[in-house]
DNA sequence: TTTATATAATTGATATATCAACTATTTTTA
DNA sequence: TAAAAATAGTTGATATATCAATTATATAAA
């Protein structure tokens, strides 16, 4: 049976974009915040804007499992940038907060992500964009709702 | 400054995208032949059809870098996948060599691999595909292009 | 209200990602 | 041709990905 090459196929290209851009924007935070990853940025981000998020959640927004997020999170805590404590109304969540040391990279990170985006959509315009989003969002959905092929 | 939730980006859509087209793809696999992985595929298949190639060359073409090809190769090599040998013409390459396993799961892959594909692009046509790789395409430019921001 | 089920998070095992430092070759160039 | 630079691959350190098993707690069902 015939096969294209996987560097011939869309998902080849769409895997590839992905990894340039998080290269890219790698580059650019860690060049002002040495010890900051997109995945820490993004938690950060979404816990200033949601500070009641469970780790569970988090994992969901970032597209990593629980374990990971554990795992995750726990580095975050170590470099001083979340605060783990008890949550009283169910114990088997924790409370994340934000310190000190997170609110100051949450000031300048916004820019940069920013330009970060920005650059790497120039010359794109919102139409594309657009169309993009509706068929990865066609994909996505083939891919969670197709049957697995039966093992013949 | 302002900035939009990491979930609302076409990077997120990017990669969530991506993400679910892995784990589909795999579970399809991996019901077949259980020890193998999408990577581990996409590595036969390229050395099926370019058996000359070296490692940093697959390295490229499955973008990850050296060390993390070693490993994979490794692995590669304990499941009987692959054969490491001398290349005499430069001793700083490996030859690899299919093993009758490899040639056996590439009997199988291929339509797995097919259907993967088909039933993840369902519904999508030619000319969207052909639109989201030339959008994608510029963001990959952009992103290798653009210089990098200034530590400001 | 006890038992069963579900949920949130952790841990262990194994694979992969990434960087930087390193070894062994090969190629360039002075 | 000898020294310098480039190339292919490996290794160590650390982070992350993933699955399955486990703990602790909360909710539902008998």
């Amino acid at each position: 049976m015939n096969i294209s090459l996987p560097s011939e196929t869309i998902f080849h290209a769409i895997e590839s974009t992905i990894k340039e851009y998080r290269k890219f924007a790698l580059k650019n935070i860690s060049a002002s915040i040495p010890d900051m990853t997109i995945d820490q940025s993004m938690v950060l981000i979404f816990l200033k804007e949601h500070p009641e998020l469970t780790q569970k959640e988090i994992a969901e927004l970032v597209f990593k499992d629980n374990a990971s997020m554990t795992r995750m999170i726990n580095t975050m805590v170590e470099k001083k940038y979340l605060k783990r404590s008890i949550n009283n109304d169910d114990r088997r969540r924790f409370k994340l907060a934000l310190t000190a040391k997170a609110e100051e990279v949450l000031e300048k990170l916004p820019p940069i992500i920013n330009r970060n985006r920005a650059a790497s959509l120039s010359g794109i315009n919102k139409e594309e964009i657009h169309q993009l989003k509706l068929i990865l969002n066609k994909i996505k959905s083939n891919c969670k709702h197709h049957e697995y092929i039966e093992n013949s």
